[in-house]
RNA sequence: GCAUGGGUGGCAGAGUAGCUAUGCAGCGGACUGCAAAUCCGCGGACCUGGGUGCAAAUCCCGGCCUGUGCUCCA
């Protein structure tokens, strides 16, 4: 099966196609770095990690770009309040994004260029695109024509000029000082006082935010690529206007080939947000559960989906997760990983979890085969089957760690069963001396007494199980 | 209002015409002194009204409900 993927343009899954053989240039647009992460960050860099994963997977050669847009007002005036330079506010939320990023097992993108490392080429887009008649200077600054290009209008929304200039529910009607038509997009800034600013040819200022990613992904990945991608607010206007800057830029279209856009968060129904005050950042989940839980959360539903996320969710990942790599640790240190081709089951499960992923990445059909191969690994423990014990392990390692990125790496996860067996043998003396009392008060039936040993050892941390040959124990 | 998605069992969420989705939860059973774990089994769904088809959750038309966008937003 082919890789398809859903394009907001065409409205429809699309036989994936690359301009190069065997090549996929992809730009995302990255974050505004004004305060720490949000999960809805977290969703984002998520879902297109799975992508280039399972890109590069299928043989592809990618090239992954994604931006910091580190000048906005909102950093401009936090800089302010706390009399600081406006760098100084983005660069330690960039920090706190790759620290994030990082526990949440999400691979580097190939460059992460930022606005303010790209103004010599945004001044020249912008020239071009003066040059070319498609925008004119102004009073506060220099914006973007929308009428130079009328029939590009509404590429991505299915809005045409007509609709929207009935007005938005009366909404839009403000004109920015210096436009011509409200629907005129700004391209640069004139600075006003005290605000920080770059020279251009036509004034001290700084750029409007659609520029940058024109901008950048020419830059990075030349005048057609493959894939370009963001979250589905972005859709309008941010990504309409980058269509008319590209292009007309350019001077040819589709500059992108592929527009694909990821879903919101919603909490209680509806899109998380700063003012709805149903705010979660990344520290908050992982401050909850572990990062990697967090992740089989954000997954759990395809990519377009809203995810819904509450505590609940949050709980419901965490139990699968612990299933998952419970049954993966265990099977790793029983056997070494083997090839897994050789077993029919897993055979087939690898073919559902590919013809899931090849269609539009539906990690919610991957991870029901994850889940499947989970319960096969602990059936085959259960029989002491080594052989598809390690085949399953290795089918895991690739398909839920290297394509979902779902597992840590095996060195940890080994250091954490060595561990919880140093901890194990610790105690076990003192452990076996009270289960052998509780098994003496349960031959007496001293039902009392054995549950009292029991809750004992709970409060020890350590869980007691009996089965039809005797007491099991482990660590909580 | 305009645009664009979606409405599937208690929850999450697949499935674009005919065959058990799956997981969690629930119920019943095995095993248990109890509990836990494990195993086996079970039930339960396709918003609504029409239409096309031998056959529709799946295609077509209408209605209702709902998310998102139209303003900074991942």
């Amino acid at each position: 099966m082919t890789l398809r993927l859903y394009d907001t343009r065409s409205r429809a899954k699309r036989k994936f196609r690359t301009l190069v053989e065997g090549e996929v240039g992809i730009y995302v647009c990255g974050i505004t770095p004004y305060s720490p992460s949000h999960i809805g960050h977290a969703r984002q860099a998520i879902a297109f990690d799975i992508i280039v994963r399972w890109l590069r997977n299928s043989g592809y050669k990618v090239n992954y770009i994604t931006n910091f847009t580190d000048i906005d007002d909102k950093i401009i005036s936090i800089a302010n309040d706390e009399k600081v330079h406006f760098l100084e506010v983005a660069n330690r939320n960039i920090d706190d994004y790759f620290e994030v990023m990082d526990l949440l097992n999400v691979l580097p993108a190939d460059a992460y260029p930022r606005v303010t490392e790209t103004i010599p080429e945004i001044i020249s887009m912008i020239s071009r695109l003066i040059v070319s008649e498609n925008a004119y200077a102004s009073s506060d600054g220099v914006y973007f024509e929308i009428n130079s290009a009328p029939e590009k209008y509404g590429q991505l929304t299915g809005q045409t000029l007509e609709m929207v200039q009935e007005g938005a529910g009366g909404r839009v009607t403000e004109t920015g000082s210096g436009k011509k038509n409200h629907r005129d997009f700004a391209l640069w800034k004139f600075a006003k006082e005290g605000e920080p600013y770059w020279d251009s040819p036509w004034g001290k200022g700084r750029p409007g935010w659609h520029i940058e990613c024109s901008a950048m992904s020419l830059e990075y990945l030349g005048e057609k690529f493959d894939i370009h991608g963001g979250g589905s607010d972005l859709i309008f206007p941010h990504h309409e206007a980058e269509i008319f800057q590209s292009e007309c830029c350019l001077n040819h279209e589709p500059v992108v080939q592929y527009w694909i856009h990821n879903g919101m968060i919603n909490v209680d129904g509806e899109k998380m947000s700063k003012s709805l005050g149903n705010f979660w950042t990344i520290r908050d989940a992982i401050s909850k559960v572990h990062p990697l839980e967090l992740r089989y959360c954000l997954i759990n539903a395809p990519y377009r989906q809203p995810v819904e996320f509450n505590d609940v969710m949050l709980e419901d990942s965490s139990s699968h997760y612990r299933r998952l790599i419970s049954a993966y640790g265990e099977g790793l240190s029983l056997c070494e990983k083997k090839p897994w081709e050789n077993s029919e089951f897993l055979k087939s499960t690898s073919t559902n979890f590919s013809n899931g992923m090849n269609d539009d990445f539906n990690t919610r059909v991957a991870i029901v085969e994850v889940q499947s191969v989970v319960k096969y690994l602990k059936e085959k423990i259960d029989e002491n089957n080594s052989e598809e014990i390690s085949a399953s392990v290795s089918w895991l390692s690739y398909h839920a760690g290297s394509i979902l990125g779902l597992l840590p790496n095996d060195e940890s996860i080994i250091d954490e069963i060595n561990q919880k067996n140093a901890a194990k043998s610790a105690i076990s003396d003192i452990v076996n001396d009270l289960l052998k009392q509780r098994t003496i008060a349960r031959d007496n039936k001293n039902w009392q007494r054995a549950d009292e040993i029991r809750s004992e050892l709970n409060e020890m941390g350590v869980i007691v199980e009996d089965s039809p040959d005797g007491p099991i124990w482990r660590i909580k």
